[in-house]
DNA sequence: CCTACCGATCGGTAGG
DNA sequence: CCTACCGATCGGTAGG
């Protein structure tokens, strides 16, 4: 690789972000990644924070993709719920870095960046909630659900597995889905009703 | 408040690591939150690395004592794995600031304290494998859990409240703990068996 | 506890 | 794309 793009800085900055963090990452280190001098990469990139709003965009991007196919679909409640898991890992886990940037980096965006990221992530959030409301009238989920506080536990469960998920376990990302699904919708529990207690 | 203390610069530095991050917090910003300037914080502490050293560390206490708690309590897995959430989201709830900078930070710590805290993390981590465990041997929950898996979901989950959870919205923490605990025990169904698919 | 200061490093620019 | 450099800021020290 001779000639060097603002793909491959934005690649670097990817990967050194989601590993050191933004403020812990040197457009000097950034130079070493992609093989130039810090002050190289200003013929590729306008700034620092520029590198930034690009990784997370694209995850933001990827999210926003997954809802308007949750929305189109016109399938009973736990199916969209389960496709919304699976896609929801298939991003995480697809690229890491990305992910671990956009999670953890997403409060140093500059503005308006930062507020337009927050917006689409609501979005996104806001269909989870959807999906479970329209469930619980279906009597597919329990009527009597949260739904809001239903929808961040989810997504919660979702946004951990970035931590310790390790696809060498053996464990492919489907089968994780399908586990993920399974204990949301039946619980830990062998028989139902009561709370176990 | 005319004296200060070791105490108030650690306070700020739980308040200042979780908002900024480690890196995005100077020793300059750490004196104007505490009232000092920041070279007089040397009067304190050896180094900024030293106070995410104790930021973190009493974290680990915390979780440390609630995982010591539970392996000292004999009672069924439902009760035991009841305590172990709403153990952890009082410590995580009662200083925000402090698990912020547990979560996100823990990775910026110098060796070797980033290892002990792992290793005691990994510890806590276990008591959770031990509980599930314990409780698919009684069929006190489904005896085909992945125990690990779970372990590691139930985790994700609880971390992740931090991010969303607001008390002034009406919701108690005790009832918080209670509606996740009822979610892991008996997931989304409205009635028992099968996958909703 | 502050002032004054150290060498190192930061994000970024100029000029070729 | 590099060298050379800018002013600002970094973690930390000396000396009072």
């Amino acid at each position: 690789m001779v000639r060097k793009s603002r793909t491959d800085v934005v690649a670097a900055a990817r990967t050194l972000f989601a590993k050191q963090g933004f403020h812990g990452t040197s457009m000097r280190d950034l130079g070493r990644e992609v093989g130039l001098k810090g002050s190289s990469l200003y013929n590729h990139v306008g700034s620092k924070d520029e590198l930034l709003v690009d990784v997370v965009r694209e995850a933001a991007l990827s999210f926003q993709a997954l809802a308007d196919e949750v929305v189109a679909m016109s399938a009973p409640a736990p199916q969209r719920l389960s496709r919304l898991v699976h896609g929801h890992l298939e991003i995480l886990i697809r690229d890491r870095d990305q992910a671990k940037t956009f999670l953890n980096e997403i409060r140093f965006l500059p503005e308006p960046e930062r507020d337009e990221a927050v917006t689409i992530f609501d979005r996104y959030q806001e269909v989870f909630r959807e999906v479970l409301e329209s469930g619980c009238e279906r009597r597919e989920f329990r009527p009597d659900l949260d739904v809001s506080l239903a929808a961040n536990l989810v997504l919660s469960l979702l946004n951990g597995t970035h931590r310790w998920y390790s696809p060498e376990r053996g464990l492919s990302i489907g089968s994780l889905g399908d586990e993920i699904y399974q204990l949301l919708y039946s619980g830990l529990s062998l028989s139902p009703g009561g709370d176990g207690l």
